[in-house]
DNA sequence: ATGAACCTTGTAGCCACTACAGGGTCAAGC
DNA sequence: GCTTGACCCTGTAGTGGCTACAAGGTTCAT
């Protein structure tokens, strides 16, 4: 397989697979006599399973770390585990993050009642000053 | 004020307000005998404005939108509402992306039984297949 | 033989900062 | 008056995870 193959086959962009490649996630496939990289079934298992891991959410060094445990086949799977559950966590608070900002916008919105500028709740909300002067 | 003074003063970081000087969302304060930065309060009723937009996840493109909606006080909060209310569905998908994120890692983990990596859920369902090999 | 569609390397750009390095300035304390 | 430490200055490079060129080489169909 070509490199486009390859990118078609596990929907990685060609440019990711080269910057994976750089970055040491996947090994340097061999070369063709004109020196295209040359890819087999091990590289699209990698590659496949780095995008589902990304896909996920987990972060580069998390699946360099995943790709590691996965190799090591006898070692137990907490360490497996514990990558998983701390990314959970991180999502969670993510969304209570993201939950708060939703109600904050929504009020804010809500009380806008399309006059000018001037009156705008919206440039209130985050104006210091409740009788506000210009910004600059 | 020095830039230290306002710094604190907003919750601005010291290399994020020259940052935001060499992007031109602030104005370029007087500058003291001794080249220090001199603010008044123009500057920091600007850089709360700006922090608060960010605190609500407005990108620095919005939020220079938002400042030149707020200095020209006669024209109509449409636009205003209009950057709000684009910013909230951006933040609603990403509620719904991340919950759905949630779910997949939940049920993921939920799998985990704590034995060998050989066996480990996790893994499986990270991998493109059933009978998974090395993935290099 | 020509053109399109691929491949190669290397570099720069994206966002919104953050972290230095290597200097200058200022106020307090001795 | 001298040191110390906290501040300030500019400029540059790094972060993550790609993405987008530029400038060339290869392959294949027509």
């Amino acid at each position: 397989m070509k490199i486009g193959d390859i990118a078609a086959a596990t929907g990685v962009h060609v440019e990711t697979i080269r910057y994976y490649e750089r970055e040491g996630l996947v090994p340097s496939p061999p070369r063709t006599a004109s020196n295209y990289r040359s890819y087999g079934d091990a590289h699209r298992r990698r590659l496949t399973f780095i995008r589902r891991a990304r896909d996920l959410g987990f972060s580069l060094v998390q699946v360099r770390e995943l790709l590691d445990l996965a190799d090591d086949r006898e070692r137990p799977c907490v360490a497996v585990d514990e990558i998983a559950s701390k990314h959970l966590l991180r999502v969670r608070e993510k969304i209570a993050e993201l939950t708060a900002l939703r109600k904050e916008l929504d009020h804010m919105i809500g009380q806008c009642r399309h006059g000018s500028i001037s009156e705008c709740r919206i440039i209130d909300a985050l104006a210091p000053e409740t009788g506000r002067g210009p910004t600059r």
